[in-house]
DNA sequence: ACCGATTTGTTCTCACGTTCACAAACTCTT
DNA sequence: AAGAGTTTGTGAACGTGAGAACAAATCGGT
C-alpha cells in the first residue's frame, strides 16, 4: 500500500500546482456563491481559466476527491483544498512600511476573507506611529520583535521603499519569520528555509511592454512597406 | 548563415527568460549607479539573484553582447536590455479603479521611471471625478475610448473590484488595448491577441501560507509526540 | 608572438510541467 | 440486472526550462 494519504507529509505537490489552487477555491467558492453543488472538472477549469485535464491532475495530487460519472461536490472539494493550502486555520501577518501600497495592502479584504489576519502595521518612519489604517494602529518597526512573538506570526510582508527591504528582511528573519511577501523591487537574500515571493509591479508591466513591442514590430514587418533599418547604420 | 539579428522578429525569446530580463535590467541600473563600468556574468547573476549559467542563456537570447574573458560592459547590456524590454519607448497607461490600490499604482514612481506614463485615471464612481491623484485627474469610465484614441494606449491596468473587472476588460479589448494588468482577483476572458498578467495579492500569500504549514507539519511529524488526528473524526 | 588565466556562448542532459488519450468507475434508463 | 452514457484519475508522449560542462575567444604578461 503506497497510496498516500492527505496527512501524510513526505506527499509532494508540484509548485506549479500550488500556485493554482487559490484560483480554485476562488472558483469554487464563486460556483457554491451562485447555488452550484456539484460541478465536472470541465466546469470548474473554465471558471478558473486553465484546462480539464490540467486541473484533474492538479486535484489528483490532493487526493481522489470527485466522483467517476458524476463529478466534484462543490463544498467538499472547497473544503479540501482550504486545508490542503492552509486557509482553514487562522494566519496573523505583518505588514511593514505603510506608504501608498502598505494603505492599500492593509484595506485589502482579500487578506482577512481568506484567514490571513493583520495584526500590526509598522513603519520606520516616527511621524506615522499612532496613525490608524483599517482600523489597526501604525506602530514603530522596532516593535516587530515583541509583535512576533506575542502573536506567533509566521509570515511578514515587506512594502517598504527597496533600500530599505533587505534591512527588512533580516530583521524578520533574524526573529522568527519564515515566509515574506515582498512587494519592494528589490533581490532578497535569506537564509535555507525561508520563503519568499516577490511582486513586482513594474516588472508586469515591463513583460507586458515586451509582448506589445513584439506585436507592433510584427505588424511592422508584414506591412509590405518599410522594411526595418538594422541598428548598424545609427 | 541563420543567425537572428536582434530586430528579427522570428527570433524567439523563451517566456522565463522574457520574465527576467527587467530583474536584470534592474541591477544593472544598480551596478551602474554604483560606478561600475563592467561586470562579469557572475556578478550580475548574483546582484539578479539567479544562477549564472541561467544568466548566460538568458542573454544568449538577446546576442552576443559580451566580451570573452572580460565580462559585460554595464551600459551597453543595460541599454541592449531595455531595447529589447521596450522600455527606452514610452508607454502611455490608463488605470482603471481609483480605490486604495488604485492611488496606491498612481502613486508608484517605479512605473514613470521605467518607460510608463499614466495617462490617464478612470472610476465609474461619479464621486470621484475631478479628483487629483498623483496629478492626474480622475475621469469618468466613459471617457476610456477617447483617452485610449487620443494618447494611443495600448497598455491598460484593472484595480477595480472583481465584480467590475471583466466588463472593464472587455471595455477595454472592444477599444483596441491590447495587454491587460489585472489586479482585481478574477479571472479575465480575452479573445486571442490580447496579453493579459494577473497579480493576486491573496493568491501569493496563500501560497506562503501553504509552505508555511507544510514546514509547521513536518516539524510535527519530526517531533515524538502528538499524532495528527485526521479530519475524519470532526 | 606565445602561453596561461579568465570568461562568454553553447551544447548536452535531466527534471519539471502540460496535454492527450484511455481505462476504471459511477449513474441512469430500460 | 445489464448496457449506454458520463466523468474521473492516470499513464505516456511531448515540450519547455534549468544546470553542468566545455570549447571558443579575449586579455595580460613575458
Amino acid at each position: 500500500m503506497t497510496a498516500r494519504s492527505s496527512t501524510d507529509p513526505a506527499r509532494v505537490i508540484p509548485e506549479a500546482t500550488v500556485a493554482r489552487l487559490p484560483v480554485y477555491l476562488r472558483a469554487l467558492t464563486a460556483l457554491a456563491d451562485t447555488g452550484i453543488r456539484t460541478c465536472s472538472s470541465e466546469d470548474l477549469a473554465t471558471a478558473a481559466g486553465v484546462n480539464s485535464a490540467k486541473l484533474r491532475k492538479d486535484l489528483s495530487y490532493l487526493g481522489s476527491y470527485g466522483t467517476r460519472g458524476v463529478g466534484y461536490d462543490v463544498d467538499y472539494l472547497r473544503y479540501q483544498i482550504a486545508r490542503e493550502i492552509g486557509v482553514t486555520q487562522d494566519w496573523p501577518v505583518v505588514i511593514v512600511g505603510i506608504g501608498n501600497l502598505g494603505h492599500a495592502l492593509a484595506n485589502y479584504s482579500g487578506f482577512r476573507s481568506r484567514g490571513f489576519r493583520v495584526v500590526a502595521l509598522l513603519d520606520a518612519d516616527p511621524s506615522l506611529s499612532g496613525e490608524i489604517v483599517a482600523g489597526v494602529a501604525v506602530r514603530p518597526f522596532d516593535e516587530l520583535e515583541a509583535i512576533v512573538h506575542d502573536h506567533d506570526v509566521a509570515i511578514g510582508v515587506i512594502a517598504t521603499p527597496a533600500s530599505a527591504a533587505q534591512d527588512v528582511a533580516d530583521r524578520m528573519v533574524a526573529i522568527g519569520i519564515t515566509s515574506i511577501l515582498n512587494f519592494a523591487p528589490s533581490v532578497l537574500s535569506v537564509p535555507e528555509g525561508v520563503d519568499v515571493r516577490k511582486v513586482d509591479l513594474s516588472i508586469e508591466l515591463q513583460i507586458l511592454a515586451y509582448h506589445e513591442q513584439r506585436k507592433a514590430n510584427g505588424a511592422e514587418a508584414a506591412a509590405p512597406v518599410a522594411p526595418v533599418a538594422d541598428g548598424g547604420a545609427a
